[in-house]
DNA sequence: TCAAAAGTGTATAGTATCTATACTCTAAAT
DNA sequence: ATTTAGAGTATAGATACTATACACTTTTGA
């Protein structure tokens, strides 16, 4: 094992979480003809989460941000055939957001995806002791406690 | 210590991951009344680091965006009062960019900043032996190999 | 009971950040 | 010398938001 220093853990990091944001970002297919951005799928993540039983509000309220963004997000994503909203027949103010088969097979593609990426995380994981396992998650542990107290 | 879970590393990473991000992106003075955008001071920082030399496509290659949105994100700092411009007098058509006062402040400011935050992140690791930090080089070197074959 | 208050969804203008295209110059090349 | 390449900019359009204003429904409380 070579040695190395805290200037290279640190840069190894801070590239770590490019290329976690950027595979974040990158739209992709999951399933369907349509190429859906980050903030579609997340979306329709949040839509299917749920049993597809929210409201625009409580979607927004999930995704922090405002019902606008949801309200605009969902007539585009209706417009292509993934998403649906329907009169709530107790409360006629209200709509109920839900998915189209189209949004399904997204929904469930995304969520594989999701389980195929977060397997392949983890995996690094498995082989290690539970000693090293602790170590991790206390140098973890003080990087967040860190950042959180540089957010105020 | 309490023992740990590779499913509480995994989010406990993914939630240093958004919060590094919106560190980033959070406005700040950066010493100066101007409250600058993530990608201000990031253009200012790419105009200081190289000593005020940099020419509008320059810029763009640096930053790894179009020259049209350095031209257009410079205009708004010039508006401002942090850049310049001014023609290259040994190619008319090249503009060298450089930094007002108020500029130059941002950008030791920012450096300063970023200084401050680097060496906060970094404390957590002085204290550690040799042998964890090349653990811990291991482990990130693994998730970053990882991440770039899932970015194809 | 019925008017005020609160909540729901939408339309629209505006902000931020970027790309792509087209255009005007200037510089370089053959 | 004229074509070609390069530099910078203007502008339209994409994406993803917020904020405001509005219409409508529901809840509330005197």
């Amino acid at each position: 094992m070579t040695e190395t220093d805290i200037h290279t853990i640190h840069k190894k990091f801070f590239n770590i979480v490019k290329l976690t944001v950027e595979l974040e970002k990158t739209p992709r297919h999951f399933g369907t003809d349509e190429l859906l951005t980050s903030t579609e799928i997340r979306l329709i993540e949040a839509i299917g989460d749920n049993g597809e039983t929210d409201s625009v509000t409580e979607l927004a309220n999930l995704l922090g941000v405002t019902k606008g963004a949801v309200s605009q997000n969902l007539k585009k994503t209706e417009k292509r055939g993934l998403t649906t909203k329907d009169e709530d027949p107790e409360n006629l103010s209200r709509s109920i957001v839900g998915l189209t088969s189209k949004g399904k097979t997204a929904y469930y593609a995304h969520k594989h995806w999701h389980e195929t990426m977060d397997g392949g995380f983890k995996y690094y994981f498995t082989e290690m002791n539970q000693a090293q396992l602790d170590f991790l998650h206390e140098v973890l542990s003080k990087i967040e406690t860190f950042l959180k107290s540089a957010m105020q």
